[in-house]
DNA sequence: AATTAATCTTAAGTTTTGCTGAATTTTTAC
DNA sequence: GTAAAAATTCAGCAAAACTTAAGATTAATT
């Protein structure tokens, strides 16, 4: 469950994402409207704490072009001023939910889950897509032209540790690392034997693995956009 | 629009329906919470204002009369406690929103207006089905083929977490949180414990649940069935 | 308050699956 | 051509998950 909050108080902001990571969410904050929406709009959020009063852009203008943009966000609104017009307004141009400055956290607390609960199942796509590969984040899964690849573990990891940092080289150190935490360690032999099994693997489904090798250095996924 | 309102306090009751008979609304009124709840289940009505604390039946009792007949109703919970605990139980018995007392008039009155937007976006979210499964959410039942499992409470909320997160990996840490809440634990074997009763029981109505394992990560369902 | 019933947790045994490290082969760089 | 690095293979071992049942808690009932 991601979390964007859009905020320009830096203490609220600062707070607001304390506790809410404490409650279990992955949180995103910033302070600045516009960067709010561009984040809102790329990213796969799932709810947007929505200040109404920002020093750059007009928080109901983000909200308006978030909607526009047909996003499946949910916003929960953040008002000081307390006029019914303007929650009105808001409420009409799309926003789900709102709470008047200053608040409990427990009451937003209870606003979340009330939210979360009615919000249909997003299926946000967190996959990360290279050729004819797409690895599925959420499921822990390496799917080859469509078809699942059945990595092990350690072999999802791999990928998923060269995927996600597509176009960089990663020593096996790092790579270990990724694998079994920083106080403990995969020897090399065991990650290139993964790493063999995986490639093994994917060639069964008719696919060349876009994982190379950089002798010496490591192993890469090469970047083509 | 038809609103009903169950509260016992003559003077509030009032208020609230000379106030959204104003705004254009169709209101009924009763100071019986059992009187309230036959209202409600033979009118039709869109929404029902609900008092908690009513000196007949207990305003949550209602509620779930109310979810159990399948109701489709908007909720709105008025409470004079300010407890959080209180709150969460409330919503998710079915509740769609609330307010504490003492609250403004202007401050209800957006409420109705983001309830009824909701209303007409809204899909009865109170049923998951996955395949031959049907999990009610408000009468806390799995149903395989039409029948009741019979669910523990802790096995009812591990197939709750599942069945709301299609398509994620969830990790036992994460299920032990949803059991205990986050100041509190579930050992992983309690949780492979439950999971299994559960896979057997549902196994025994002819069916095998559709939680799989992911060896390293923790549980899922499969998104599309 | 005491008894009973229901549910939860723990622990131990079992099964399944995956990891590792050594031996071997292949590839690469010089 | 040679040596070093990487890839491959696989058997033995280790870890993870499943199952079951018994003991411990908790809730319900008298």
């Amino acid at each position: 469950m991601k979390i964007l909050i859009i905020e320009d108080s830096t203490s609220l902001r600062r707070s607001l994402k304390i506790g809410l990571s404490n409650l279990g969410f992955t949180v995103d904050d910033t302070g600045d409207g516009s960067e709010g929406l561009s984040m809102a709009l790329s990213g796969s959020y799932s709810l947007l704490i929505l200040d109404l009063m920002l020093p750059s852009v007009d928080g109901s203008s983000i909200l308006k072009a978030i909607r526009k943009a047909n996003k499946d966000i949910r916003v929960l609104i953040l008002s000081a001023r307390d006029l019914t017009e303007d929650k009105i307004e808001g409420l009409l141009n799309g926003a789900d939910d709102y709470l008047t400055k200053p608040f409990s956290f427990d009451e937003l607390h209870v606003r979340l889950l009330c939210l979360m609960r009615r919000g249909s199942l997003n299926i946000d796509n967190s996959k990360i897509i290279i050729g004819d590969f797409s690895l599925d984040l959420h499921l822990k899964q390496l799917h080859c032209n469509g078809k699942d690849a059945n990595l092990t573990p350690n072999e999802y990891k791999l990928v998923e540790c060269l995927f996600t940092n597509q176009g960089k080289v990663i020593c096996p150190e790092k790579l270990s690392e990724y694998l079994a935490g920083q106080y403990d360690a995969v020897a090399k032999n065991s990650i290139e034997a993964h790493l063999s099994t995986t490639r093994k693997k994917t060639r069964a489904l008719g696919y060349d693995l876009p994982i190379k090798t950089k002798r010496g250095f490591g192993y890469f996924v090469e970047s083509k956009l």
